[in-house]
DNA sequence: TGGGGATTT
């Protein structure tokens, strides 16, 4: 494409071709084309390695020979990796620096190289590296690879560590693991003794869990100078990190780089979606050869696009390929995620339509273009509120360059963003981190429980705000998880051991005391994932009928209580087509049952009864619950809607909800949401008498 | 009568 682009090419002949596509009413009256104009991609915008590691994934061919076999030969191609021809000087840089500050593009090997080349160093004789991931697959994945690399059974010199699943040893020198995992050994092992160094991989991210044990390691090298710390960012914010770790050296890795042409709008689209879907056509038929990649905000903008796409394409011309259009979000099915990795079939364009997820988390091969609408849905908190919201905002500059080198993977590549470069421009530069944006009380209680007392003055790379600390704060007093003077309880203690929110893990103590343990792990279980009901937009009614033989008068705990005790007396061999029938989520409901399996044996080692009683008290087992929703509960007013206990805040129930059009005396919620107005969601009718016996102490505080 | 971006222990 020239440097004039595709706007030209747009503008001037979309109109004259216009024939390949009809487009249907409501789009009539609008613009026909997107107008792009091209814009050269400076270095500093768009600087891409190439995904490397990709190129060692494919070990089919050799699968039958020995594992050593396998690692030989895998050397040789890890040799070609631009990384190697810095490892001389990285290991120098090992040995001279105890924090060190890596920059290098995801797929430039980092992150499979370094803990080996670490591994090296005569300072790992003994011991063990960590490293670090965001996400659970990331950690398997690498630790898959280098085990192969490194000729060793996984689990054996290389390992990893997630929930549910350890596979590590005695022996294992290279740990693959999740921040929350490494998070999760600081409880028995505050100065992480086991390692002798910690690699923080995907940095820049800037997950609450990658920035809590930011603080936590910076804090620990003061007191064990033994350790040493990588910080891996894959973006040039490197600066922060650097002056965070008290000016640490930055290392920069260079790789083989795909340019990527970026293109900005004229004039701002008014409507975006409307908008990708011109492009999408424009860009096909247009464009040689190469995957589209569009970068929307949700389920439902997803799916909408999708049939106005499969709808137009049967109208292109025989002589123009066709258009193989693939969903990609996290709630889908897992099958059909897999749909993205499949090439398109012959004489066929890919188009896959994804969210966020394939900004992070997924990585497709075969773009070679990228639409990118520039907004994303996001979770905001009001600490003042104590009300959470997703919301429709638009994304960084960095994130931007993000979705845009999903088209440089392979080859250069061209991004076409639905905005204009003076949009652009006024984007914040980096995305907001996770910890200024989500409700703290869990994060406050981490700290608490391993040993960071004073949460304001914990060493934040970015710090929360004040009021949403002191909301934390008073949300755990409530729950008991902290005293009068703000220390962390005996409970509260308690409630940090056990892997869940700090209300649920006060029902789960609660549970103890009035011996329905087994009943709460089954709702805490449920409430700890997403939604176990689907709803198909087409089959709603048919979704509520069958749902009804789970539904308990008094409200959501109970009724998912229901759902799974149903589902464990289903047979496994039926299980799959039992939950088709009745319109339930099987990936939630596994995860309900690995969390529920935790937890009961977390129960087992702490002695507590957890034998199911068909004939549970409801009264105990909600009045357990009631003990971590203090904040959470709700009383009738005369007009007929519901204010919050404390704060005497509107709050209506959710349409999802089993109560929602009920009026009882009093309710109390999982957790409420901001959509259009504030929403209380997973509902219980409760006694408003049992308020004041469950939390005299917080209750009585409030009114005086 | 409304809506689940993405993560994690």
């Amino acid at each position: 494409m020239s440097k004039q682009g595709l706007a030209a090419a747009g503008a001037e002949e979309n109109g004259t071709k216009s024939g390949l596509v009809k487009r249907p009413k409501k789009h009539q009256k609008k613009r026909q084309s997107a107008e792009f104009h091209a814009v050269e991609s400076t270095k500093k915008t768009v600087n891409f390695l190439d995904d490397s590691d990709r190129k060692l994934t494919d070990t089919s061919s050799i699968s039958k020979t020995s594992v050593k076999e396998v690692a030989r030969q895998l050397l040789k191609s890890r040799m070609e990796l631009p990384i190697w021809d810095a490892k001389n000087a990285l290991l120098k840089k090992f040995r001279d620096n105890r924090v060190l500050i890596l920059v290098g593009e995801t797929g430039s090997g980092k992150s499979t190289q370094i803990p080996q080349f670490i591994n090296e160093c005569d300072f790992s004789r003994e011991g063990c590296v960590a490293i670090t991931q965001p996400r659970r697959v990331a950690a398997v994945n690498l630790a898959r690879r280098v085990a192969q690399e490194q000729g060793s059974k996984l689990g054996d010199t290389v390992g990893y560590s997630i929930r549910f699943d350890d596979c590590s040893s005695r022996s294992t020198r290279i740990k693959y693991m999740t921040d929350g995992m490494l998070l999760r050994e600081l409880i028995n092992d505050p100065l992480l003794s086991n390692y002798h160094t910690v690699i923080l991989d995907e940095a820049h991210e800037r997950t609450l869990l990658t920035d809590m044990l930011l603080g936590f390691v910076k804090k620990i090298i003061k007191k064990r100078p033994a350790l040493r710390v990588i910080v891996m960012s894959a973006t040039l914010d490197a600066e922060r990190f650097s002056d965070f770790f008290d000016g640490a050296e930055i290392c920069f890795i260079s790789g083989r780089q795909y340019p990527v042409q970026v293109h900005y709008t004229y004039a701002p689209e008014v409507d975006y979606v409307d908008a990708a879907l011109r492009s999408v056509f424009q860009l096909h038929t247009q464009l040689p050869a190469g995957d589209i990649l569009v970068f929307l905000t949700g389920q439902d903008e997803i799916e909408a696009l999708e049939s106005v796409i499969k709808d137009y394409s049967k109208q292109l011309p025989p002589n123009v390929p066709q258009l193989h259009v693939c969903p990609l979000f996290a709630s889908l099915p897992q099958e059909q995620q897999m749909q993205v990795f499949q090439p398109a079939p012959p004489n066929h364009r890919k188009v896959v339509l994804a969210t966020n997820i394939a900004e992070t988390s997924i990585t497709i091969s075969g773009i070679r273009y990228v639409i990118d609408t520039g907004l994303a849905k996001v979770k905001q908190y009001n600490a003042r509120l104590g009300l959470e919201s997703l919301s429709v905002a638009p994304i960084s500059q960095s994130a931007a360059r993000q979705r845009a080198g999903r088209a440089g993977r392979e080859a250069p590549g061209q991004c076409f963003c639905l905005y204009t470069e003076q949009d652009f421009e006024k984007m914040s530069k980096e995305t907001i981190p996770e910890i200024k944006r989500i409700d703290l009380a869990q994060a406050v209680l981490t700290l608490k429980a391993r040993g960071q007392d004073d949460v304001i003055h914990f060493d934040y790379m970015d710090p929360p705000s004040r009021e949403s600390l002191a909301r934390a704060l008073e949300h755990l007093y409530s729950i008991g998880a902290l005293g009068d003077n703000g220390k962390i309880t005996d409970i509260g203690y308690q409630m940090s051991l056990i892997p869940l929110v700090p209300s649920l893990a006060r029902a789960l103590l609660s549970a103890v005391e009035n011996d329905c343990v087994a009943e709460v792990i089954d709702i805490v279980s449920c409430l700890s994932t997403d939604s176990l009901f689907v709803s198909p937009q087409d089959k709603r009614e048919e979704a509520n009928e069958a749902w009804s033989k789970f539904r308990h008068k008094l409200g959501d705990h109970l009724t998912s209580l229901n759902t799974v005790r149903q589902y464990l007396s289903v047979n496994v061999s039926a299980r799959k087509s039992w939950c088709q029938k009745n319109f339930i989520n099987k990936r939630a409901l596994k995860t309900v049952l690995d969390i529920r399996k935790q937890l009961q044996e977390h129960a087992n080692r702490a002695g507590w009864n957890c034998t199911a009683n068909d004939n549970y008290n409801a009264e105990s087992v909600l009045c357990s619950f009631l003990h971590g929703y203090i904040t959470n509960t709700a009383l009738l007013h005369p007009d007929g809607s519901y204010k919050t206990v404390i704060g005497n805040q509107n709050v209506s129930i959710h349409p999802s909800s089993t109560l929602f059009g009920k009026k009882v005396e009093s309710i109390m919620y999982h957790e409420s949401v901001f959509t259009t107005k504030p929403y209380a969601r997973g509902v219980t009718a409760i006694h408003a008498s049992w308020l004041t016996e469950v939390a005299p102490h917080y209750l009585g505080r409030q009114s005086a």
